[in-house]
DNA sequence: AAGAACATACTAAACGTTCAGTATGGCCGC
DNA sequence: GCGGCCATACTGAACGTTTAGTATGTTCTT
């Protein structure tokens, strides 16, 4: 047997969950269907089954694996920075990375979308996921306050959650459009206006002699 | 007839649509079954084939439909404005209410992210549109350039871009957690914060006598 | 009475799930 | 070193359900 075979033997229920991350990740939760993941794994149905109690465990985990794997990443390399500005910049760039080179982001995100009035225990999830994310962010927020970096009348929370905004609707049109869509640039680039607006004084009483 | 019957009898086949713009923008394509809009409309299978082919012309008419309805109202409210600015915030409050007070903006939203590699017709619909709106949006830019309002060394593609993105990404927080996000506030900050930076000399060499 | 506008009843395919059976490899007494 | 013994890791077929789509019957309108 040349060895058109397959990966690794060892630990089976692994690979096949690494299988079903990226078809989830791809397609979605309801267009991916188990004999899609079957035949991408080189085995039947009968293998998940075996492995797996059901459709919904095998995205439970994928979801839990992924996104345990990004908090962690992220808490890990935040934590020593002890400038919030470069914390945010290090945010961005990390998000950059499992967006492009790997598949983390997408799956949260094709999931989160999917999932919104459809399948409450994925919603639940991913509501929750993005809560510690706002909160984070905005805790990385007041740190800057704390030491004169960022405005302190801005509102922490909303905030955080504008620039988690900003790096999902980034992604979303760099998966959709990759080859017209610089999503390195785009997160750079949004990553300094935010922390611009941040650092700057009180805006009030702008654009006082406008021409029209 | 005192009729609690239905809506109003005239034109039928518009009705259902609408019905079937509410299912597709709340559960997306995959999730919404025929039958469901059915229910939904008060009627059986029988009445929706008989006014649609199958279920995608349903698809591409839901999108078709609720795309123009957006596109043709951006375009109106904007043209008339001077200011790019102002036009900019006004796109801002269009997405808003067609965010909240009606589901345009999430049918777009959660069929575009539905058809990523899945639905190819669709995607191009999709993908056709958001660089429409890029262009928009960046040809608004232009003209804040040439007026001398904003900075000219943006690019203003890629700005656009991170415009588009930031929409979306907050409409998609609020989508999901509507009781903790308060949208308007940060759609009406990202604007803000978006034209702050916009309006700023080239922010070159900033940061330089840094605490840390 | 005839056609438009449906409802009802059905077909066919896809899908999740179950299950009986099989191949393979390690272990253990002998 | 070999045959029984068992666990692991599957295969392949079948079942029940869901769902898009169709065929045909029914009612209302004019």
């Amino acid at each position: 047997m040349a060895a058109p075979a397959e990966r690794s033997r060892e630990n089976p229920r692994r690979e096949l969950l690494n299988v079903a991350i990226d078809c989830f990740a791809k397609y979605g939760y309801a267009a991916t269907s188990i004999d899609r993941i079957a035949k991408a794994a080189g085995v039947t149905k009968g293998a998940l089954y075996y492995h797996f109690k059901d459709k919904e465990e095998l995205l439970l985990e994928s979801v839990k694996h992924r996104l345990g794997q990004f908090e962690r990443r992220v808490v890990q390399e935040v934590a020593p920075i002890t400038d919030p500005a470069e914390s945010i910049r290090t945010l961005g760039r990390i998000c950059h990375q499992h967006a492009t080179k790997s598949n983390h982001r997408r799956l949260i995100v094709t999931l989160m979308v999917e999932a919104l009035d459809t399948y409450p225990a994925l919603e639940r999830v991913f509501r929750d996921m993005m809560r510690r994310f706002r909160a984070f962010v905005a805790q990385l927020i007041e740190q800057g306050k704390q030491r004169g970096d960022f405005r302190s009348d801005v509102d922490s929370q909303l905030a955080a959650g504008m620039f988690a905004g900003a790096v999902m609707g980034l992604e979303i049109q760099y998966y959709q459009d990759p080859a017209s869509f610089d999503l390195r640039r785009a997160l750079e680039e949004s990553c300094e206006q935010f922390l611009g607006w941040l650092g700057r004084q009180a805006p009030r009483a702008r654009w006082k002699q406008r021409r029209n």
